[in-house]
RNA sequence: GGGGCUGUGGGGUAGCUUGGUUAUCCUACAGGCCUUGGGAGCCUGAGACCCCGGUUCAAAUCCGGGCAGCCCCA
């Protein structure tokens, strides 16, 4: 296997194939084909956000793939921002369609006018659903797995409200759905407000969520968009108020998608391949019979451990007897399974088992009759010491520079003064490829010197080479 | 948005410059024997020149286009 260190780009190509996630042999650009191991991943990401979902009363609902193209060129500024980069079906059969229609890049135009249909009343309010599906983007960039494609596993939530202050209280909702999401994850953030001229095409402002790559280069993983009234005043989405005024609601949404995975991929693996949180981790225990001497004995005996294990955590048992123990140790730390137990006669002898942690390669024996409750500690701790490991990582790959000079010698993300204007940022661009990334929330103002121009400011943001 | 490189069994590759024999090796795969506490071994078997067109007596090899993958710059 390449070494992650030496060279991202290639360790992360060969690694989400060599574990199974994904064939990138389909012979469409930017599109890929889930493998079982890749998909349960990314049910398993699923499944966390239905949970969370769940909890903060949005339902789930499932919209069509297909838009009409009148549809979707309601909104002024979202065509304009999507137009480019969108999927026509123009064909029935053989038949012309009259109203061409377009896979959906994101479901706003799909959603709304629904919502105009359903929403009468302030009673009806606050309507907060989600859907987990797939969008498509006509990329004509470089595609990557999970970090740039054409076909996209996708989370969307879209919510609508009375009031601006009760929409502003959704984006807070947001912020502690994805924090938690977060934490399962064990990925480490920064969350900042988009400028003007990158946010969603067609909303009042974004907040995103942006990871760093091991590469030093942000990659956005999350987004949070609130739209005001701009779309429900397109797609004529209005209550009636309790003093009976028909009013335009306000409305948000929050997206993730499979970029999760890439993150994950990145973030945590190393060069023995995945190295998956517990949270998400399909099997987040692997048993492995070291079939020596009595084999009868091994066999029942792991097969007994499994039986006391498969209630309590997501464990897989490896019986096949056409290869080595270290052939599947090989196999499954390429997959990036947490933990890994071993049985052979020198544990049933002794009365205990060997249990071997993926993130920190530390082999214990642990007695028999304690294994639950140690497994459970074990995992615990490993989902937090990925945690722990990755936000410390992404915080050595931020440093504040002063100067174009400083931002151009360093790889990864600044912090900087800037005056706020479009000029400076596009000479930042030009000069060392970093965008600006965005406004940290809830920043100290400090005052300082713009970069570029040098103009006095309390403006400080996050730039960087985004995926 | 601009420039460049690459495409050979399932995966990784040699061969391509200088067109010509049965297309190299590793790995994975199937069958068999033997093995199992960190990727075992031996025997046998099956499996490939991205697609379309052109040049030529002859194309994996040269030329053009398409599709796909990758890199660099902006």
């Amino acid at each position: 296997m390449k070494e992650k260190k030496e060279n991202f780009n290639d360790w992360y190509n060969e690694i989400v194939e060599e574990a199974k996630l994904i064939d990138k042999r389909y012979p469409i650009k930017g599109m890929n084909v889930w493998l079982p191991y890749g998909w349960s991943i990314a049910r398993k990401m699923d499944e966390i956000l239905r949970n969370l979902m769940n909890e903060s009363n949005h339902d789930e609902v499932c919209f069509p793939l297909l838009i009409p193209s009148d549809q979707f060129s309601k909104e002024a500024e979202h065509i304009r921002g999507f137009g480019g980069e969108v999927f026509w079906v123009e064909r029935g059969g053989n038949e012309k369609l009259d109203i061409p229609l377009i896979l959906r890049p994101t479901s706003e135009t799909a959603m709304y006018p629904m919502f105009s249909l359903w929403i009468r009343t302030h009673g009806d309010l606050p309507l907060k659903i989600f859907q987990i599906v797939n969008v498509f983007r006509y990329e004509t960039k470089q595609t990557r797995a999970f970090m740039r494609v054409r076909e996209i596993h996708f989370f969307e939530a879209h919510t609508c409200h009375e009031s601006k202050e009760d929409s502003e209280n959704q984006i807070k909702e947001d912020m502690e759905i994805w924090k938690k999401f977060c934490e399962k994850m064990a990925l480490p953030y920064i969350l900042n407000r988009r400028p003007d001229w990158d946010k969603f095409a067609g909303a009042e402002y974004s907040i995103a969520a942006d990871t760093i790559m091991p590469s030093g280069r942000p990659l956005q993983i999350g987004t949070m968009h609130s739209y005001g009234q701009n779309f429900s005043k397109a797609y004529e989405i209005m209550y009636t108020g309790e003093d009976g005024s028909r009013e335009f609601v306000y409305q948000t949404t929050f997206g993730i998608s499979e970029r999760i995975i890439g993150a994950i991929v990145g973030i945590h693996g190393d060069d023995r391949g995945l190295v998956l949180p517990p949270e998400i981790a399909p099997y987040q225990i692997v048993i492995i019979p070291i079939i020596l001497g009595d084999k009868e004995i091994i066999i029942q005996e792991s097969g007994r451990l499994f039986e006391e294990l498969k209630n309590y955590f997501r464990v897989k048992l490896d019986d096949r007897d056409d290869y080595t123990p270290g052939y599947k140790f090989y196999d499954w730390e390429l997959k990036g399974v947490p933990l890994r137990i071993e049985i052979g006669p020198r544990d049933i002898k002794n009365n205990v088992i060997t249990i071997a942690r993926r993130d920190k390669f530390e082999r214990i024996t642990v007695r028999r009759d304690e294994v639950k409750t140690k497994i459970r500690e074990i995992l615990d701790d490993i989902q937090k010491n990925l945690n722990e490991k990755a936000w410390k990582y992404m915080n050595s790959m931020i440093k504040t520079a002063e100067s174009m000079e400083e931002i151009k010698k360093d790889e990864g993300v600044n912090i900087i003064h800037w005056c706020g204007s479009k000029d400076c940022a596009d000479v930042i661009d030009n000069e060392s490829g970093k965008k600006v990334l965005g406004l940290p929330l809830n920043a100290d103002r400090k005052k300082g010197k713009c970069v570029v121009c040098g103009m006095e400011t309390d403006i400080t943001c996050y730039i960087g080479k985004p995926y």
